[in-house]
DNA sequence: TTTCCTATCACGTAAAGGCGTGATTTTTCA
DNA sequence: TGAAAAATCACGCCTTTACGTGATAGGAAA
């Protein structure tokens, strides 16, 4: 018999989890806590063999509350729950300990068949958490690289700096600004400061 | 006895919606699709009371099908469902014929309330939906107007036209593109196109 | 040790942007 | 219909960017 704990704020989520579950034989939801700190208060007296745990809680974020579960009670396994499937969540997650990642979305066969698979130890990602991993280790990869030195006039320029008064705040002749500026233009393919703006901002480069 | 159908791409909600109305003597629901179009097609031969909407959904989004469904029923009372209380989607599904609004951490006590209220023909909207949606008017209105030629040139900049490119797209003087450029500056308080930007972006101006 | 990368500085030209001021026409809306 | 807001254009002046080309020094890696 597989003990399963639940942690998530959304009523509903937890209701249809307890549903779904009803009726496996060999799984047993034995209870539900809405934050961090409820779940953290629940393990100290009780014991789970499967954590299914929401990403994003009132109190604090599962990634925290991921990391503590895992220190404490190793043997505890985390599947993570989540409506996004942004790739930076699914890999800190699993950086964290846990053993797997849900979407929402997911059916009650693929809930099962998680539980049953972290359970052995072995981890467990859905079809979809999988791509959107697959496609941000992509991008990641196909970002090119920024000096320390180039990200460093990036933030400054994306504060409002103009060349001059970076380069006095750095200490450096204003050529070598233009310099790593002509250089963020060539590396990330744009040709004004407008489009540098834009796509430092929508890629999380500042 | 009120009908309720669910449009929700997330089975656990689904059952957790199951599960919350079953044992309520006077709701009844009826069933429920995974998609906006699998809703619609559902409408042609069938009819509810209330329809439980997620305003993410895999086809098109809940606004979209918010409005197609009060169209073509007015009858049919629609309650947003959602993870997110971002004021502007509250506003944009009330806007387009929505009676109510729920956060999916909506107890429920308030799901059954909700539902009571919109068939009377009441708005309801959930406690932290009421926050969210007085903070992004706050913010609406802190945020100066900008005219829509404005919103035009901006987002022309944005994109990485010159002040000429913008002028020949837009057939008018390189001057008239100058000179709203600077009454965003004014408006928006930046001095340089990389605030302008930044702000645009982080605004949602975009 | 030689090559590659990073960071540095320089010069020059052309293009683009920032800023003030003023003006006319068109639209909007009360 | 009459005032206010929006959109248009113009000119001048100065600053800032964009971009090419080239050079030097130090450190890391091959």
């Amino acid at each position: 018999m597989i003990k399963v704990f639940i942690v998530e704020d959304h009523s509903v989520v937890i209701e249809g989890i307890y549903a779904l579950l009803r009726h496996e034989i060999d799984i047993q939801v034995t209870g539900h806590s809405l934050s961090g700190s409820e779940c953290l208060q629940y393990f100290i007296n009780h014991s789970a063999d499967v954590v299914l745990m929401d990403i994003s809680l009132p109190d604090i974020n599962g990634i925290e509350l991921c990391k503590e579960i895992k220190k404490k009670y190793p043997g505890i396994m985390i599947l993570a729950l989540s409506t996004f499937n942004q790739g930076s969540y699914i890999r800190k997650m699993m950086d964290n300990g846990a053993s797997g990642y849900l979407l929402k979305n997911a059916g009650r066969k693929e809930i099962i068949e998680a539980i049953k698979t972290v359970i052995t130890g072995k981890s467990f990602l859905s079809f979809d958490a999988q791509q959107s991993l697959k496609s941000d280790t992509l991008q990641q990869n196909t970002l090119p690289p920024l000096t320390k030195r180039e990200k460093e006039i990036l933030k400054h320029i994306a504060d409002g700096l103009t060349n001059l008064q970076i380069a006095e705040r750095l200490f450096i002749s204003i050529d070598t600004v233009d310099t790593h500026r002509k250089n963020l233009h060539t590396k990330l393919n744009v040709k004004n400061t407008a489009m540098l703006i834009r796509f430092a901002v929508e890629h999380n480069l500042l």
